[in-house]
DNA sequence: TAGATTGTTAATCGATTAACAATC
DNA sequence: TAGATTGTTAATCGATTAACAATC
């Protein structure tokens, strides 16, 4: 009990730490300093221990980390030691490519079922897994253990069937769609917004140059 | 001359100003107040003016902001009052995904062409725009007057065709490859890494409840 | 043991919030 | 003019970096 709250800074770049213990897993190496991951990754060694600390010492002085014992813990922290059930509701081409992306499943996210309301769609297979009619979407989620559910439909849509799925018991929603939703305490919500992150890209390309 | 560094905290919440705007604008409200913005968008008053007056004195005293002109100056300010033509490398889910999209079109971003080096999908059109192979690339960019390269590609790839595009004069990359990207200086990269906005979902999900 | 490198405390830096004078 | 609300300075808070004692 008591825990300290880690901060949402902490948090985001946990995957970083990751994907970089990962590649130097696949590429053999077995023990690595702050020191060293910093000069790779371009973050200070400091933050680097002082992120891994708010977890736990995962390091030993004189020697560093282990990459594969840290890489391990991370996944743990991060939740991905264990697998998680979701469904994509909107199936228009992003929601027909985060199905037919297979980068999720072997992290462990698997998408059990893909819905949309669009009676052309129904049945259509997507890598495997059939569109089915949103009226099946509640039944759905309460029978297969559904924890996540990816939102890749227009904003006004999402908002009412974000809804929908928090009233069947979802507390996960991966949101896609161009607005913020307001759901009931509890409920956790991950936006990817790519029409801001384009636009972020584009402000850069304005202003380059002032750097200063 | 003599601009001030924006820090990218202030960057990164510019697009959500503009998305609120634009929503206020849809439903006929003509002026705001930074007390109301903030009630709306859950963050302070003070933060919303002094995001503002990063760029400048937009409101006044007395009265609030006028939320056409302050839609429009933001948009200059994000490089979105003008036209930014890109290609998308990489025609998997994703890259098509994109094409596909009528909302980058609808902000100014003009996909003129799409690349692949799979044989199989030469020709194929996606939404008019017909897949080309990547032998063509640095004369397409030349030719038409591209400025962003989003790379929707696997990692080792990404990393190639960056250095490649690069080379062929692009400065603008928007990177959805599983990797960070090196590149020479005063390129600049936009991630987004879905699988790390996942892992962050997921972290959430396993430390629901300790908000204390 | 000596050298290396962590874990952790202290110092610095930057971002957010509060306060209020300026002014519409 | 009086009321409202900005623009901006000052205060606070939090995150990052530096330093170093602990220890493998």
């Amino acid at each position: 009990m008591e825990e300290k709250k880690i901060s949402s800074a902490v948090i985001r770049r946990l995957p970083r730490y990751y994907r970089y213990l990962g590649e130097l897993i696949e590429s053999g190496v077995q023990r690595i300093s702050s020191k060293e991951l910093s000069d790779r990754m371009k973050v200070t060694a400091s933050q680097i221990r002082q992120d891994l600390n708010n977890f736990g010492g995962f390091g030993q002085q004189g020697y560093g980390y282990n990459v594969k014992y840290l890489y391990d813990e991370i996944g743990k922290i991060l939740g991905i030691d264990r697998k998680h059930n979701m469904v994509i509701i909107g199936a228009g081409n992003l929601g027909q490519a985060l199905v037919n992306s297979g980068d999720f499943a072997k992290r462990g996210f698997i998408i059990k079922g893909i819905f949309d309301n669009n009676k052309e769609l129904e049945g259509k297979s997507v890598n495997g897994v059939s569109v089915m009619m949103m009226d099946n979407l509640k039944k759905f989620i309460k029978n297969n253990d559904i924890e996540i559910v990816a939102l890749t439909l227009p904003k006004e849509a999402a908002r009412e069937v974000a809804k929908d799925v928090c009233e069947a018991g979802i507390t996960a929603i991966w949101n896609f769609a161009h607005t913020d939703l307001s759901l009931p305490e509890g409920v956790i919500v991950e936006n990817v917004h790519l029409s801001e992150s384009l636009m972020r890209l584009s402000y850069n390309i304005a202003n380059k140059g002032n750097k200063n």
